[in-house]
DNA sequence: TGATAATAGTTGCAAGTGAAACTAAACTCA
DNA sequence: TGAGTTTAGTTTCACTTGCAACTATTATCA
């Protein structure tokens, strides 16, 4: 009989590695600041591109238009998102980061970086190089299987 | 300010390719067979090791006991697995795939293979052996950040 | 121009998920 | 032996998530 073995499975693998790594950074921004993991992605974004729409932040992210609504209605119900209607087009909330939102947004960026780091330490530039490339293409791949 | 780039973020790259990669598998499993992805991986567990129990399924997965005890009633339900007590521990469940069970794997092995193959094609041997060490790695590493 | 279609974003609902409490069985060791 | 502890597995409940339907606004083009 055709078998399979799950722990050879890359699939599975990778399913099993983004789980781990999921939950230690979930942890990390709903204990230290009570963020759930799309609300610190939308800030993520915002801290780079302030001023774009939640259906700009869903292009940006792949997240769903749903996911982001209720992301942004909350961070701005603490006070660490601000919208703007678009003047041009009243469908449009333009977003960004209150000062209070950027406070906490430099407060994550070295915890973040620091916990990638950890990650990655003791992998060689060669292999991180490797890795990079590997990313790409079996991204680019699992979006076909994904949208087939 | 420091900033950081979501799209070169390691944690964020990894969650987007593999929710690509779920989302595809969890179509095909649940059109074609009825099941769901724990379902799946459970039956992928049994067809390789009949005779183990819930809490064994569970170590070898990284699935929850909760996930993997609903798995398994549905999958009986549906005469796919069977389960036996164990004689010498009543609490124990030895759980195997029934015949209908074994049928369903037989036809998924291959189809799974084959995404799995799609997923990878393109990849040198040289970087495909890279990447079996890098999830290695990666993966010990989440382990601890997770369990930190 | 004005009826129809498309787009931005929200809301409601149904299903999935995880933590904790619970049941039942089996150990442990005085 | 038998009271207290541990383990296997289930149930419950609160929370998250995703899809579909909905509202409001803008675009299209006969």
């Amino acid at each position: 009989m055709d078998l399979l073995d799950l722990e050879h499975f890359l699939p599975y693998r990778l399913s099993v590695l983004t789980n781990h790594v999921s939950r230690g950074f979930a942890r990390l921004y709903e204990e230290r600041f009570d963020l759930k993991l799309p609300e610190w992605r939308v800030m993520a974004v915002l801290g780079r591109r302030p001023g774009i729409t939640a259906r700009e932040v869903s292009e940006l992210t792949a997240m769903d238009k749903v996911a982001i609504s209720r992301a942004v209605a909350r961070l701005m119900q603490m006070g660490r998102v601000a919208a703007e209607t678009d003047s041009a087009d009243g469908r449009r909330q333009k977003l960004s980061l209150s000062e209070a939102g950027e406070d906490i947004y430099r407060q994550i960026i070295p915890l973040a970086k620091r916990i990638e780091g950890a990650l990655v330490a003791g992998i060689e530039a060669d292999d991180m190089a490797v890795l990079d490339k590997l990313l790409i293409h079996l991204t680019a791949a699992a979006e076909r299987i994904d949208h087939d």
